[in-house]
DNA sequence: CTGAAAGCGCTAACAG
DNA sequence: CTGTTAGCGCTTTCAG
């Protein structure tokens, strides 16, 4: 078995370029007897071509193994099926959810999804942009609102459809699946001081979104005529290290806390594994409440209360906005609040 | 602010096409006062065009905010800067590094990377591929080293380069960056015995590289001379949960259990939150031993014994193999074993 | 060092 | 229902 020997090549050839030439339309149009036009529509438009001719092409097709080329479709029609996808980082479970569900949902519609890394600085995302953009994608999926000047502009001008997720704003680019992070503060602030707690702490990651809930929890509280908590913050990805830390640090400065909002489930599961080492009760002493609603938090010991907020959902919903936006179909509503939920378990 | 108006766009047009025509290297060409030829080579090849062509070329681009087009110059030159990751799964932070340290590296060297999940089924693999291939990546890679003969047929015939990862098999399809998980168990298992630990149990994802390791686990222990361990399958990826379940489940089976081995660090935080509920000292009673090394582990109350694979290392390696490839530098080395190692902390 | 010509593989647009 | 023609935007190749 030669490995490149596709049914048909290129006669000619000697063209010096990298990979043994593929098998392409025509060569399938050949053995099939029709058109490189007929062959794109029994593979694009399969019901616009009569039963009989189908079957010669798709014989056709299996016989050489031909696979479309997808980058010159994409040249052509202006129309890549590819959505990029630029997200802080992998590390840390909290947007695994989401670019799951974009590559499955994605995928079940002929796209692909390209992802870039931006880090939590926006230091060479104009690079990266760049080369998303010279990809032609027929969307791009933003994690937050906040983006320079500059992106914006860019994008504007590549006339790209774009998905701002996991945020908020009454100004979103183009279309938005998200939710609201004061919204967030506010009700868990609400919880504890329903549960009779009066000194309260935050331990949270020193990203933006974290801190507009730290900020916003801050507020919340003084507002309830609750005592200013302490806020305590700790570098993003969180970890459970910094929960312990954390925690450590907090009992110092107030020992006699009594409730403690973390800025993932990860920062709680420290909490919790330091209240372990430490003897300090959970809820009885200390009430935790944690943001994520990670897989662990409803196995944890005691289980972790926390804010469920539907990764999934947002992931799906924001390839639902591109992928309708590419067919032209109806534009889809342009901002989408998905909410959230705080999950009552055992740890108020 | 006009929204799609860059300067100088196609006169004629009206192409009803998707969006509106971007900016091209003619234009570019046309006003820099060269020809789209110099353009590209002032973006490829700088070095070969005077200092003073390669001013105007650039003042020409940032005035008109061109970006090449990437689909046109892959289709031209078939080389396309685009790798794609088939994973099973991003749920479950196994991958993860893996796939962030991947990203890193190749857009780092302009290339990107295209996501597919295949499920931890062999189910739609198939049409998965057709669309990456269809993509003509210039390097593929793949989780593990047990693929369909379909898919090494295909793989083989597009001629595209590809790393298997995450494992080791004599006998790769290209290239390869993994690590052995019958060294893995037979450590492990090396370690327990060490430890005077002789009744040994599993707790083990039912995925196919977990399932190795488990076998080999219950080998080497009988070759050890000792009881033959329990093992108790749990469906991936892991959670916290179905580590509690199953530890709660083997100690009914076998209450003077003495040593258990986990096939995910989430395992065996499921474990010791079982320990926890159930008054069971770790080390004392039970020795636990990870995999995977996530990052709490390290934080755990008692802290974890686990073993560590350096899941950024096989990311940049892919990375580094393919990229090679595709510059046509140093075909480079085959097989990579990374390894592993036994983190050693208070679990045991 | 620079440009002109040609064409990568596909599909839009228009006939038949 | 099917085919022909043209050209997407770039880069290879070859000649100045």
């Amino acid at each position: 078995m030669s490995p490149p020997s596709p049914v048909g090549p290129k006669a000619a050839a000697s063209q010096k370029t990298a990979r043994a030439p593929s098998v392409t339309a025509s060569d399938v149009a050949r053995i099939a007897g029709v058109s490189a036009m007929t062959v794109s529509r029994a593979i694009n438009n399969p019901d616009r071509v009569p039963a009989a001719t189908l079957a010669k092409v798709q014989a056709a097709i299996a016989k050489t193994g031909y696979v479309p080329n997808l980058l010159a479709g994409g040249l052509r029609s202006n129309k890549s099926r590819l959505v990029a996808a630029l997200i802080p980082t992998l590390v840390g479970p909290i947007f695994n959810e989401t670019v799951q569900a974009l590559t499955e949902a994605l995928n079940q519609h002929g796209y692909q999804l390209i992802l870039g890394q931006s880090g939590y600085a926006e230091s060479h995302e104009d690079a990266l942009l760049s080369a998303i953009i010279g990809r032609r994608p027929d969307g791009i999926v933003l994690t937050g609102v906040n983006h320079s000047a500059d992106t914006h502009r860019r994008l504007r001008a590549a006339g790209i459809p774009v998905v701002e997720t996991w945020d908020l704003t009454p100004t979103p680019i183009d279309m938005l699946v998200g939710f609201s992070h004061v919204a967030v503060a506010e009700a868990v602030c609400r919880r504890f001081h329903q549960a009779g707690r009066h000194r309260l702490a935050v331990i949270s990651a020193d990203d933006e979104r974290a801190q507009r809930r730290s900020h916003a929890f801050v507020a919340a509280a003084l507002n309830l005529g609750l005592a200013e908590p302490l806020v305590h913050l700790v570098p993003a990805p969180t970890t459970l290290g910094s929960g312990r830390a954390g925690l450590r640090s907090l009992l110092t400065q107030k020992p006699d806390l009594d409730g403690v909002f973390c800025s993932s489930d990860l920062l709680a599961l420290g909490v919790l594994t330091e209240t372990h080492a430490l003897g300090v009760s959970v809820p009885g002493q200390l009430a935790v409440i944690g943001f994520g609603d990670l897989d662990f938090a409803r196995d944890l010991h005691p289980a972790l209360t926390t804010v469920r907020v539907d990764g999934s959902l947002i992931g799906r919903e924001a390839a639902r906005c591109i992928v309708e936006r590419a067919e032209g179909r109806t534009v889809p509503k342009r901002v989408i609040d998905i909410g959230f939920k705080i999950i009552e378990r055992a740890s108020v």
